[in-house]
DNA sequence: AACCCCTTCAACCGCATTCAC
DNA sequence: GGTGAATGCGGTTGAAGGGGT
């Protein structure tokens, strides 16, 4: 047996709200709190409304904690940001900006901010996540030590206190095509062990997030290694928040696990750090003696990614004219995979189809020293092709925060 | 004043998921 | 495990209001 009826649909009242309505429903609420049932709210309340109705009511209108009124420049970027990278999924972009509704922010989306910032030539929401990747490419710069400032997320003081945990992300969107937050995967490299021990990682831009669960990583270097051949990667996220101690402005929520593979057997080097939307990437390949190869690459690229027509997510280098760089993914694998690929002359291209479709989480953060970058990039290193001997050695210093 | 067009935003709708039985 | 109500979410609608002619 299912639970009772909702409630009699043909007796209730529809459209807009009398203030008296309004008062009833608060007053109900804050006195008696929702009873975990909205359903049989009305009725106990007095209210001649479906449950759906007054439970949209309150949350939209009603609680207190609405904040009503302009939306800020910081909202304007968050929610930019957010847009272009995760689409119009507004429970969770409103679960960074406290106070505002989902409704509200679809609203002011649809009404003012899509038009204030990409102009009025707008076909269609492909289109729109497009230009946005653009716009906040365009927003990524270096400052005087080479290290990325982003402007488009710009959450340094993190005014936004998300109220929605990664896991609940993962949770709530398992099955989407972002499915990689899934909580089995992004909590635990999010985790920062030296916090409580909650099992869940906020989804807080700030520094805390920014230590490394070394267990996690020992399991991921040993996944990485069945399936490649790579001779060595660093990864690395420079950033130049250093008020905040190393800070990385990137929003997890972006973070994007990215797929490491080699099928050339030769010396290719897969470095990356990604973040759905735009991103900025530099890819440098060492030896086991640390040695820089020549083959690396040494600057920066900014790219900025969007949904092709049959649903595939490409990137675009921003100066294509200097490296000619690209991933693309597999129709088996899931969206936010992404393949790294280069040969051994400065250019990176796709190659042949992927060997493996293991993904494997990047980690996510930041140089801790603008003068010194290397110090505290993550890095680790892998045996050398066709050299059985070479013990599988990660390199990383436990508990190093980024 | 009347009409039209556009913008805004509260409210509704349909669907997918969760949950109680 | 199956069923159906409850809940949550995103897309859409339509009333209200403002501005222009």
């Amino acid at each position: 047996m299912g639970r009772a009826p909702c409630c009699d649909k043909a007796n209730v009242k529809r459209g807009p709200w009398s203030p008296e309505e309004d008062a009833i429903l608060k007053h109900f609420v804050e006195k008696h709190g929702t009873g975990g049932n909205w359903i049989a709210l009305p009725h106990k309340a007095g209210l001649r409304r479906c449950g759906k109705s007054c439970r949209l009511r309150w949350l939209n209108y009603l609680r207190p904690d609405i904040k009503h009124g302009g939306f800020s420049e910081e909202e304007d970027s968050i929610i930019c940001s957010l847009y272009s990278s995760i689409g119009s999924r507004w429970s969770i972009i409103a679960a960074q900006l406290p106070g505002r509704t989902d409704n509200d922010i679809k609203n002011y989306w649809n009404t003012k901010l899509k038009k204030k910032l990409l102009g009025k030539d707008i076909k269609d929401d492909q289109q729109t996540r497009r230009l946005l990747a653009k716009e906040a490419a365009a927003g990524m710069r270096f400052n005087s030590s080479n290290n990325i400032v982003s402007e488009t997320m710009s959450p340094s003081n993190n005014t936004a206190s998300p109220s929605v945990s990664l896991t609940e992300l993962g949770q709530q969107h398992k099955n989407s095509p972002y499915n990689a937050l899934e909580a089995s995967n992004v909590p635990v490299l999010l985790q920062n062990p030296s916090s409580s021990a909650s099992s869940e990682s906020s989804l807080s831009i700030t520094p805390t997030i920014n230590v490394r669960n070394t267990d996690h990583y020992e399991k991921d270097f040993s996944q990485m290694l069945e399936y490649s051949s790579l001779t060595s990667i660093l990864m690395r996220a420079l950033e130049s928040n250093k008020s905040s101690n190393c800070s990385t402005h990137m929003n997890p929520s972006q973070l994007t696990p990215c797929l490491i593979n080699n099928p050339h057997e030769s010396h290719d080097v897969a470095a990356l750090y990604a973040q759905r939307g735009s991103f900025n990437i530099k890819a440098e390949t060492f030896d086991q003696n640390d040695t820089q190869l020549a083959y690396s690459i040494p600057y920066w690229e900014t790219c900025h990614s969007y949904q092709s027509d049959n649903n595939m997510w490409m990137n675009e280098v921003d100066n294509a004219a200097d490296t000619d760089f690209s991933y693309s993914l597999p129709g088996n694998h899931h969206m936010n995979e992404l393949l790294f690929y280069s040969n051994t002359n400065n250019s990176m291209q796709i190659k042949d189809e992927p060997t493996t479709s293991e993904a494997y989480w990047v980690p996510q953060l930041a140089a801790a020293s603008a003068s010194d970058p290397k110090s505290s990039a993550y890095s680790y290193i892998l045996p050398t092709e066709g050299n059985s001997n070479t013990a599988p050695q990660g390199i990383f210093q436990e508990g190093v925060i980024y």
